[in-house]
RNA sequence: GCUGUGAUGGUGUAGCGGUUAGCACGGUGGGUUGUGGUCCCGCCGGCCCGGGUUCGAGUCCCGGUCACGGCCCCA
């Protein structure tokens, strides 16, 4: 009876309070790069997720269907609702625009450690820029966002490539359309799947071991130099990635990131420059992840339009932050503790409390008989500043005892100076 | 789907065949005190469920349930 749904977390007020931590620098790196926020359901219709192809995503959607015979999935990931909120006002929005949110989104799949079946992904997007430095600006609220809770570039690494990389590679081997976003989402899960499975699917899209080798040598690219040298100097690939970290330099970013063809991502929608964010110590999986997807509407039966951004989940980047010794000791935030002295002195507490409260101050009112002992250890406990008594021979003179908890000192302070 | 570990007061834990089942936090009553944070004392409250072995099971065995890891699947 006390035990929620498999794979669903209970936030208690001390877990609350480091979760609000954690979301206020989510929400202060994207404001200060000027996003705004939005928000949709949680619930949508199963049709959104529905792509066919062999993304985890999708396999592992939270569906049902609700009494009225629809199908509807809980959000598996923001992006298509995101999509199809531009969609719906295609026409109206003053492009580009910097969107970003904190939806919780649900999966239904064994739990491990940093996986459960529902998180919260932090989502930042601009749309309706085609050019890396949108790219560029997106890893830049990445990064604002890490150097904001503490971690360094020694903490993490942001390995960048391009789906471009792929594409060009597969392009000279014929292989384009559907077999390429497969191709993708099997090299994806190359670090998570021995060599010869990772072969054997291949294989069996139609690839030769020839092909194949060639794509493994190419994914082992972390050099722009071999790059180029792999891709030819017109490669768009090459030139893109090569502006990008220059953008990354004028950011003052360069040591958070590094080239590595083998980043592709396994969502089929991406098209572009895609990254991923990495402990540097390889001990957790990623910490996010996120790209170019300019034709994803068009997948959705709309009028495509370029986008770029990532997702970022909440409970590696706690792993990792809990691991650096980074969280935080939040406060419960009462400032000050109001104590009336006996049940005679009710009103009068709540007199001082309100009057505190107008005054800006938060106030915790202790509503019920208390010891004085307990009424101490209970401001203790929440850390308040201030102890506010009112007792019967000061209220008579229409004053209140009031005791800073850290100094210990007291003073007798009148009803209207609150 | 496979596999490992675990389940002891409200919470976190110790106990590994015979203990009044220990400790800390919590709750509660009291002492000290300036009606007063520390300190001290009392009390409340527990062995996941079902079988079995044994004179005796929290402890060993079997089954179940749940939790937490690891893997497979993820085409």
């Amino acid at each position: 009876m006390t035990q929620g749904v498999r794979g669903t977390r209970d936030f208690y007020p001390e877990d609350m309070r480091v979760r609000n931590w954690l979301f206020e620098k989510f929400h202060s790196a994207a404001r200060s790069h000027g996003f705004e926020e939005y928000d949709a359901p949680v619930l949508e219709t199963e049709e959104l997720y529905t792509r066919k192809s062999g993304e985890e995503i999708t396999q592992q959607l939270y569906n049902f269907e609700d009494k009225g015979g629809r199908k509807v999935a809980l959000r598996p990931e923001m992006t298509p609702s995101l999509a199809r909120m531009v969609m719906a006002r295609s026409g109206a929005l003053a492009l580009p625009i910097k969107w970003y949110s904190i939806p919780q989104c649900w999966r239904y799949e064994r739990t491990q450690r940093g996986r459960g079946r529902e998180h919260y992904q932090w989502n930042v997007d601009i749309w309706g820029a085609g050019g890396i430095e949108a790219d560029a600006e997106i890893v830049s609220v990445l990064v604002h966002f890490f150097r904001s809770v503490g971690l360094s570039s020694e903490d993490l690494v942001i390995r960048v490539s391009s789906r471009k990389v792929l594409e060009e590679v597969l392009g000279s081997l014929g292989v384009t359309g559907g077999a390429f976003s497969e191709t993708c989402i099997i090299v994806d899960k190359m670090d998570k799947l021995p060599a010869e499975a990772i072969e054997a699917q291949l294989t069996e899209l139609g690839l030769g071991p020839d092909a194949i080798s060639t794509i493994q040598s190419v994914l082992g690219i972390k050099d722009m130099g071999d790059l180029e040298g792999a891709l030819g100097s017109t490669s768009e690939a090459v030139s893109e990635l090569g502006s990008m970290f220059s953008l990354f330099e004028s950011y003052g970013i360069g040591d958070w990131v590094e080239l590595d063809a083998s980043v592709v991502r396994g969502l089929a929608y991406y098209t572009g420059p895609v990254f991923e964010a990495h402990d540097r110590a390889g001990e957790l999986r990623a910490v996010c992840g996120g790209g170019r997807y300019d034709r994803l509407i068009g997948t959705l039966g709309g009028k495509d339009l370029p986008a770029t951004g990532f997702g970022f989940g909440d409970m590696v980047v706690m792993e990792l932050l809990r691991d650096k010794g980074l969280v935080p000791d939040v406060p419960h935030g009462a400032q000050d503790v109001v104590f009336g002295m006996g049940a005679g002195l009710r009103g009068a507490a709540m007199e001082v409390a309100s009057a505190i409260r107008s005054g800006g101050r938060s106030a915790d009112l202790v509503l019920e008989d208390k010891k004085m002992k307990w009424v101490f250890k209970h401001a203790e406990r929440l850390g308040a500043e201030r102890l506010v008594m009112v007792m019967p021979d000061e209220w008579s003179r229409g004053a209140v005892k009031i005791k800073h908890l850290g100094s210990g000192e007291e003073s007798e302070v009148p009803f209207d100076q609150l």
